[in-house]
DNA sequence: TCTGGGGTCCTAGGACCC
DNA sequence: TCTGGGGTCCTAGGACCC
């Protein structure tokens, strides 16, 4: 059997965490430069609040005094992430972090598994303050459907079991299709168009009919739904590419600004590469215009810098990423957004290469000591120098403190 | 006036080769 | 000069996920 175990509405739970005085109030949280909601507590949600929708769009309930709202603080979801991950592992066999909220679990040889899931749920809760929803079941996407029932109904106290096909089929005729995992916007419109509104509609169909129209990926959820395991469990795989990208708050139109935006966005890349110990030969760099405004002249680009040999020197990622900016800059336009994006990541050993002027063996020295630099004293801290400090580029007025990550941030115990 | 920031996989089509 | 079927590799774009 397979689990899922989800975090329920993460980032908001991560918010209230340290602000209990919230933990029936609607809470959001807003993208980067508080841009749009992108978490919700369950009062929020009752309140109407739809996910994606801007800002502007909800601010009347705060002025109101109705809802609570907070800046995305990334800092502090990681590491309650990683608390949260620690926990889970400590309990099952194997697990694979699916994303920052969501984890499967292997529960292959456990005697009660149901009694397995409440403990989790109940543990992650008592240690982290995260309350979290467990579906467990045959597969991924089923396991993905339970889960979603032990959040929807309090009966289940956390933990929904599909284990049966009674249970199965009860479950996909009261499951819409378009909650299913692995049906995204294009198939809900055909599905819906042919008359398919629950995962059981779906299953009816004929394996033939599902592959000619929607492919191989249509029939592994048809497969899945239906019992059968298709997807399969990788535990922490690395990742085989790393992205950084921002919208700016303002658009920025001088060269100089943008470089120094593009070069923090290769140093974060190489930091991300060094946490997975990957290199990297292939650095992209690409900006763009703001689409939304028809009054100003539009141009977007991407540039790609190959390196003779994998690297994951922040120096050699920045020089490249700054060379590809180079390249494909124009004077008169306002960019909105950029973005550095590393590819073919490989992990592992040093290569030697005969040719190649760095000695790999010192310079892997000199990073390590500045990772250790950086852990020590932050990320801003330690930086090179066309990094420049654009910390005031992006808005975040609603911030909360890193907790759990800053020393100078850290909550303060009064004993009156 | 405001519109996220990450990822993965699949497919179609072009270039090139035999 | 035109005629053919296939194969591989690469790329861009789409679709999906959180």
């Amino acid at each position: 059997m397979i689990g899922l175990v989800d975090c329920n509405n993460f980032f908001a739970s991560c918010e209230r965490v340290f602000h209990p005085e919230l933990r029936t109030k609607p809470v959001v949280v807003l993208s980067n430069n508080d841009g749009c909601v992108i978490a919700r507590s369950n009062e929020a949600k009752a309140l109407g609040i739809k996910m994606g929708v801007p800002f502007y769009q909800v601010k009347k309930f705060v002025d109101e005094g109705k809802l609570h709202v907070f800046s995305s603080n990334y800092t502090l979801y990681d590491d309650m992430s990683k608390r949260v991950m620690s926990v889970i592992r400590g309990m099952v066999p194997r697990i694979e972090v699916y994303s920052i909220d969501e984890t499967f679990i292997d529960v292959s040889g456990v005697e009660n598994i149901y009694q397995l899931g409440l403990q989790l749920s109940a543990r992650v809760e008592k240690w982290t303050g995260i309350p979290v929803s467990v579906g467990l079941a045959e597969n991924k996407t089923l396991a993905k459907m339970a889960s979603k029932f032990a959040k929807k109904y309090k009966g289940y106290h956390g933990c929904c079991v599909i284990d049966t096909p009674e249970r199965c089929e009860k479950a996909l005729r009261l499951f819409p299709i378009n909650d299913v995992w692995g049906i995204g916007r294009r198939m809900i419109k055909q599905m819906n168009y042919y008359g398919v509104h629950t995962a059981y509609d779906f299953t009816k169909w004929n394996r033939s009919r599902v592959q000619r129209e929607f492919g191989v990926t249509g029939v592994s959820t048809w497969l899945e739904l239906q019992g059968i395991r298709c997807i399969d469990f990788e535990p922490s795989v690395a990742k085989k590419s790393i992205t950084t990208s921002r919208s700016f708050r303002e658009e920025i139109t001088d060269f100089e600004s943008l470089s120094a935006m593009v070069a923090d966005f290769a140093a974060l890349c190489a930091k991300k590469l060094r946490e997975q110990h990957g290199r990297t030969a292939e650095i992209v760099v690409y900006f763009r215009t703001n689409t939304f405004r028809t009054d100003q002249p539009q141009y977007s680009n991407v540039a790609k810098v190959e390196l003779t040999v994998p690297s994951s020197d922040v120096r050699e990622l920045v020089t490249a990423a700054t060379t590809g900016l180079k390249s494909i800059f124009r004077k008169g336009y306002a960019y909105k957004q950029a973005g550095v994006v590393v590819t073919n990541i490989v992990n592992g050993v040093i290569p030697i290469d005969l040719f190649d002027p760095v000695d790999r063996v010192r310079q892997e020295k000199l990073l390590q000591t500045l990772d250790k630099l950086r852990g020590k004293m932050g990320d801003r801290m330690v930086r090179v120098a066309s990094q420049g400090d654009c910390s005031g580029e992006i808005n975040r007025k609603y911030r909360s403190h890193c907790y759990t990550t800053n020393l100078k941030e850290i909550i303060e115990v009064k004993i009156m």
